[in-house]
DNA sequence: CTCACAATACCCTGTAAGCT
DNA sequence: AGCTTACAGGGTATTGTGAG
């Protein structure tokens, strides 16, 4: 709405008739309602949520990993405080990426004490000039993520120091910026705003490359998080991804572990065995090749079906797969050209864990065998997505209508197709029951 | 067809608190 | 005590769009 009056400041002309205005508006007005009633409210509540109330829209719009499109969160201003940012500390990511971060003057917000907040990265916190010294204004993002809003120049005394990335990590014996992990030389690419590491071996990439293995998302290994992924790398007892599956073969050295007893040991070693046919998509995600997250993971798995065929795919091969460019396929070529990768892969398979899956037959699909004609224009379709949505429950589509064509769907201003439809006795669907069949289906 | 720009999708990181 | 979860906002990559 804002952006709406925003617009209307610098001249442009809004229709005060738009549907989507009054909509836009309602929520605004529902929005503030409850801006009023918080205080009075028994329990806790950091916003509204919006809705898309159609499920045939909800379902249209979808979801992106674990996000619905249809429905978003409109939260309430996010309470601030101020404290003391005492210093800027580095932390190295699974990426090799160098993560500034805020030392913080432990500061009571919302309820809830704050030591540390994300910093992003050198550039970030430049643009909203925070100084070492400087008190600053922190909030809890959506309630819960600590932010540096900015500093408060008023409260300034000249003594507060830039933050320069470099300088930080200096080390005075090497005469060189270094990893504060590892003491490899930085790097910051061209372009980019991230330093990074450059040491794939650095034992916080190693590390996180474990958690991320055993992560939720990927093989789901519960019982490794953080701590244990980190304890078994410095024991030595898991040095890359492979090791995991060879565990069982240490239970002694794991009892030794500080906290391991027998039934720990016993869930964990459990934990790693069922990890081992998790769908392909999971094992992609999980072997952590940059620009690779959970969709791309899900698709790579859908259109090679094995690990080996990936492995092989050509640059070519790969850019030809929509939403795949130049950078994800070399990412992708650049991993399994890696000898280590290639080992690690091979141990995989070795220890059993399993590599590829079987493509959905396209028999065993519920529309497979049907072939569909669209004619005219569809209302809540592009065209496009009809024929999408046909083929990803297995149907076949075609552009004219045939004794083989099972169903010709009519939209408005049907061409002569309809014609020919009737006169070979062809089934006829209206727009409502394609959809009404694709949902049932589905 | 190419280029530039906008929009969208995807990936990554970090904190505190609830859960086991 | 350690693991998991909820969550925001930064960046990068890709796709879509319109003009020439």
């Amino acid at each position: 709405w804002e952006t709406l009056e925003y617009l209307k400041s610098l001249g442009f002309k809004v229709n005060p008739n738009n549907r989507r205005l009054d909509d836009i508006k309602q929520v605004e007005d529902y929005y503030q309602t409850w801006v009023e009633k918080r205080e009075k409210l028994h329990y806790e509540a950091d916003g509204i949520v919006v809705k898309v109330n159609q499920l045939e829209l909800q379902q249209r719009l979808g979801d992106i990993g674990r996000e619905p499109r249809w429905a978003i969160a409109y939260k309430f201003p996010a309470v601030q405080g101020t404290t003391r940012l005492i210093d800027i500390g580095i932390s190295v990511g699974r990426t090799g990426t160098l993560n500034p971060y805020a030392i913080l003057e432990p500061v009571s917000v919302g309820g809830v004490t704050i030591r540390q907040a994300a910093l992003h990265n050198e550039d970030d916190i430049r643009r909203k000039d925070i100084r070492i010294g400087d008190t600053v204004i922190i909030q809890r993002a959506g309630e819960v993520i600590p932010a540096v809003v900015g500093p408060v120049t008023s409260q300034r005394t000249g003594k507060e120091k830039e933050f320069k990335l470099l300088e930080k990590v200096f080390d005075k014996e090497k005469n060189r910026p270094a990893c504060p992990v590892c003491g490899s030389e930085v790097s910051r690419p061209e372009g980019e705003v991230m330093y990074y590491c450059s040491n794939a071996a650095c034992p916080a990439q190693a590390q996180q490359r474990i958690e991320h293995f055993a992560s939720r998302g990927a093989m789901d290994i519960r019982g490794i998080g953080e701590n244990l992924s980190a304890t078994l790398y410095e024991k030595g007892l898991i040095k890359d991804i492979a090791d995991i599956y060879y565990l069982k073969d240490h239970k002694e050295q794991l009892l030794e572990l500080e906290k391991m007893g027998g039934k720990s040991v016993s869930n964990m070693l459990d934990a790693i065995e069922k990890s081992k046919d998790r769908p392909l998509g999971r094992v992609i995600l999980a072997l952590g090749i940059r620009h690779i997250g959970e969709e791309t993971a899900e698709l790579l798995a859908r259109e090679f079906h094995s690990l080996d065929a990936l492995a092989e795919a050509s640059r070519e091969e790969l850019m030809s797969i929509e939403t795949i460019g130049p950078k994800i396929a070399d990412s992708i070529i650049a991993f399994f050209r890696q000898e280590t990768n290639r080992d690690i892969i091979k141990r995989l398979r070795e220890s059993g864990v399993k590599l590829e899956e079987k493509p959905v037959k396209a028999e065993a699909l519920p529309l497979a065998g049907m072939e569909f004609v669209l004619t005219g224009t569809l209302e809540a379709f592009s065209r496009k997505e009809a024929e999408e949505r046909i083929k990803a429950l297995g149907g076949a589509t075609g552009s004219s209508v045939t004794r083989k064509t099972t169903y010709l769907v009519v939209g408005t201003d049907p061409g002569s197709k309809l014609d020919r439809a009737r006169s070979l006795g062809t089934e006829i669907l209206n727009e409502a029951e394609l959809r009404n069949l694709l949902n049932r289906k589905a």
